[in-house]
DNA sequence: AACTCATATTCGCGTATGCGAATATAATAT
DNA sequence: ATATTATATTCGCATACGCGAATATGAGTT
């Protein structure tokens, strides 16, 4: 019972739910979430770290970086997380962070926080 | 989009959790909820506010009381909702609140906020 | 009109959240 | 060791929330 409203608090922020649903391939590595939601680091980080804590994603270390995925969940969150993303996928905003994917290469350095100028593929 | 967050964030609360179960069967006099929810008037009242303003519920009046019932809800928010009340069936608190609205009768003066005196089958 | 009952709103307070700015940490490269 | 890169944490502030206490509203009732 308790579980469910941090559940809940976790999803009720739109900056969550792209995070969440950038990560719905797979892992994904910090510095892609950054340039997809073109936000500042610290608040990507901060978004991250509350859905660590509330239990929907946990953060693996690969050397210089972090690889963020979606944490096996109980039975009814994974069902009601699994709506949920599939529901964002008719957003533009979605659309457009899933563009912006694959136009993004790693890492922002690279590209820099504000602008994108970096194609691949 | 937009909507997504604001519906999470009127779920993730026990207390709207607690009542927006007891509207699962149809509507529902305020004074019941505050019956079973055993808490302060203006606590059952602001919780319902906040459904309220979410678009979850509405309000229906009918004389001196008021009843509260569920909102048709968009697909996705409706599958949500729904599987969120099945999955709080199995709660504690939940079948607890499930038994006090079998034993409780409107309305609050005539069995009191705190406790509860009065049978019903 | 005065009263009562059911419900809503306001106030004041403490706590949580979101944010940008600044700073800290951890790994790698030089 | 120093520097650089990726990521996290802290600080200060503004806003939202949850709560109890008090007050207001609105519909009967007498």
């Amino acid at each position: 019972m308790r579980d469910l409203p941090l559940f809940f608090a976790a999803l009720a922020d739109e900056n969550r739910l792209r995070l969440l649903y950038l990560m719905k391939e797979g892992k994904i590595c910090v510095c892609y979430l950054q340039g997809v939601l073109q936000a500042s680091q610290p608040k990507i980080s901060r978004h991250l770290a509350y859905l660590k804590r509330a239990g929907l994603v946990e953060a693996r270390r690969d050397g210089k970086w972090i690889h963020y995925s979606l944490k096996k969940l109980e039975s009814s969150q994974e069902k009601i997380l699994a709506e949920t993303l599939q529901r964002l996928e008719k957003e533009a905003p979605i659309k457009k962070d899933v563009q912006r994917l694959k136009q993004i290469q790693c890492c922002p350095s690279k590209y820099g926080i504000p602008e994108v100028e970096s194609k691949r593929e």
